[in-house]
DNA sequence: CCAAAAGTGTTGACTGTACACCCATGT
DNA sequence: ACATGGGTGTACAGTCAACACTTTTGG
């Protein structure tokens, strides 16, 4: 049987919360393709390494974070990296908190920045394309999984809870018919702590009772 | 940057239903490594070749058939066919009414055979793992999508439909609230044609509306 | 005592589920 | 006339969505 070679990267979707607005890691590029466009981080896949073993090099060189979320996304055909042959890319996507992730600049990644999903630049090779689909996978994600758990700090109001609910699906919910839902999940505990707000009523913290990946039976 | 070549392949994962069983193809292998043993028919991708045409291509040669509803999986690490190095293998899953199947022998694949999920051989690499995936994949996308289409004829009856259903299930549903919530799906259209069952009272037959892959509001 | 966010329940609409009988046909 | 699968309706339970006021704190 024909046997072929063909170079393989990863790109991957970083998401994050940053002033109520859901963001996602970009890097300018410094080297042809798309010298100077906005891209998502990613890079070849090594040899003998695993596609997702090389994600997580990935997130640890240019985002400095480990120990978060992640899951393969889809492999898209040779919008390729390499312009000169057919490349194939392993997509990912990645939630963390904003205090987690400390942006590493390199020679290669120049000014790693965070920008809204609603205020995308424009974006070399089909990241658009790609933060589309991640953007897709995580709204249906939310609402059979756990996953926001990587989204918030470790101990966090229900406000914020829903806030991250908010930004992610782009839409207001209401404050009592979400707490009742949520409580009736399971998946989080009440702590003996409170967030003292620096003028209101202090409100009670909650911690998730498991921060593995795990999927409900129904929700939202 | 560095750059390296790792070699893709692609496997396929066939589904079907005869005889009120949930089938899926498998090919015995005439090569090491694995020799003899039951496989997910697959080959490697070919050099500028897209994964989505590599598997078009496998499903053509090994099951003749085109035109059927197919999607992409996952992408596995290096369970490798290749023995020798770093192989990662895409995978994607069909849907396809046995009438349209039309198996292929060559030198390289003997004995093409329907596998009923509940009695399936010893496996080649891990393809166990990936029939698995592969069947909660289908079994959710029955719920918000009209993919049953594709494992159907062109005219079927209710009970054909209800059938489908049942077997990936793998669970009875009750039939009067079946009709009730396909009817009001909309995705289905009463054809003037009735199936002359052999003894009994003949059944209306029913085509769908759209024989494109469609996400529903919600089901099931 | 005022501003600001925290916290709490009820009702009506809708959706899902359980369940049993008559109908049309071929033999 | 009977055996076989085709076809239909109702009632109850559970879930979802809409909605407004009181509480606690800091300044």
């Amino acid at each position: 049987m024909l046997r072929s070679y063909q170079s393989v990267t990863t790109d991957i979707v970083i998401f994050t919360i940053e002033q109520e607005e859901l963001k996602v890691l970009l890097i300018k590029r410094a080297k042809e393709p798309f010298k100077n466009k906005w891209a998502l981080p990613g890079g070849f896949i090594l040899e003998n390494e695993e596609p997702e073993k090389a994600a997580l090099r990935v997130l640890k060189n240019k985002a400095g974070v480990s120990n978060i979320y992640m899951e393969q996304l889809y492999t898209f055909p040779g919008s390729g990296r390499d312009p000169r042959g057919n490349v194939i890319t392993i997509t990912y996507f990645a939630l963390a908190p904003t205090e987690k992730i400390k942006i590493q600049k390199s020679k290669e990644t120049q000014t790693p920045t965070f920008y809204s999903l609603k205020k995308l630049p424009q974006l070399a090779f089909d990241h658009k394309k790609i933060i589309t689909y991640a953007l897709k996978r995580l709204r249906s994600k939310l609402e059979y999984t756990n996953v926001v758990y990587s989204l918030l700090p470790q101990f966090f109001t229900f406000n914020q809870l829903q806030e991250a609910y908010e930004t992610i699906l782009d839409r207001e919910l209401d404050k009592r018919n979400f707490r009742k839902k949520f409580i009736l999940l399971n998946l989080i505990r009440s702590t003996k702590k409170v967030h003292k707000g620096i003028r209101q009523r202090p409100a009670q913290l909650y911690q998730f009772i498991s921060c593995r990946p795990t999927e409900l039976k129904k929700f939202f």
